[in-house]
DNA sequence: CGAACCACCTGACGGC
DNA sequence: TGCCGTCAGGTGGTTC
């Protein structure tokens, strides 16, 4: 579900609520959404505060006291929300009670998501941690271009691909696609310097957008206060397959790449 | 190296 | 009403 632009307004949201709040007490409704054990878990976090809330692709990080890493990624369906009055969930996964009263809420439909404590030093020992690509939104073109140029993988799988840039997902891969004018079939190889580069600036315009949009809701998003987005409302191609093209009119195609559901314009997508 | 599958889970929706 | 198939913002593993 969430894609870097959700998880980059929940980490905003929750830097602003949850920064200087001490954490009281775990409690490991489901321990497998753990990383390692509960009873680590729960030392490893008991008695620190959430010092910053940062974001690395689709990881939210909360930094804690005593140079401590609170990670979580909410794969599909996963929420992390900061309820200033308690509230059990039918979902609720791990609930963290925080000195003040309020709680810290990680629920999860699917269960695919994870959630995990780290003392200082190992965050960087984590594989999906130290793989990931650069930030699509720091990272030059330059870096961005060489990623993708040399490959013979479609480009949306590229772009699905963590290693090669952190964080986006399957409707920013096909938004950015569109307004690139690229096809997501295309393989890397086969798409210029020029247009790879006209597409690493559509992908930041399309996540800077939705970020400001609030990100989109589909269904599960909702960010840290349990509201939704509303960049779901400025989709061009994502879930639009069957319908006209919003620029030529053309009905837009339903494909299947890198296993996952894609939209195109057979027209304006090349 | 790349692609096609399956797996992990639950819930919503459409067809019959 | 209810059963069944299909699909979903992600990632990881296997096989060919």
């Amino acid at each position: 579900m969430p894609e870097l632009p959700e998880v980059e307004v929940i980490a905003r949201g929750l830097a602003a609520s949850l920064v200087g709040r001490a954490i009281r007490s775990a409690e490991a409704v489901w321990p497998s959404s753990l990383l390692g054990g509960e009873a680590a878990f729960a030392r490893t976090v008991e008695g620190r505060a959430v010092e910053g809330v940062a974001r690395r692709g689709k990881l939210l990080l909360l930094a804690l006291t005593g140079g401590r890493t609170l990670a979580v990624h909410l794969r599909m369906t996963g929420r992390l929300v900061h309820q200033p009055l308690p509230e059990d969930g039918p979902h609720d996964r791990v609930r963290l009670e925080l000195a003040d009263g309020s709680r810290l809420v990680f629920s999860d439909v699917r269960r695919f998501g994870t959630m995990g404590a780290f003392l200082p030093g190992t965050l960087e020992l984590w594989d999906f941690y130290r793989n990931l690509g650069p930030e699509p939104l720091e990272m030059s073109t330059a870096d961005f271009v060489d990623r993708l140029k040399g490959r013979r993988t479609r480009i949306k799988a590229l772009l699905l691909d963590q290693h090669v840039v952190a964080g986006v997902g399957n409707i920013y891969a096909d938004e950015s696609l569109f307004r690139a004018g690229i096809r997501p079939s295309a393989r890397g190889c086969d798409v210029s310097r020029a247009r790879l580069a006209a597409l690493h600036a559509c992908l930041k315009d399309v996540l800077l957008q939705a970020i400001a949009e609030n990100g989109s809701s589909i269904r599960d998003y909702r960010d840290s206060g349990g509201n939704a987005g509303a960049f779901q409302n400025a989709f061009r191609v994502y879930g639009r397959h069957g319908q006209p093209c919003v620029h030529c009119g053309s009905i837009l195609l339903k494909s299947t790449v890198a296993g996952r559901t894609t939209s195109h314009c057979p027209k304006c997508q090349r």
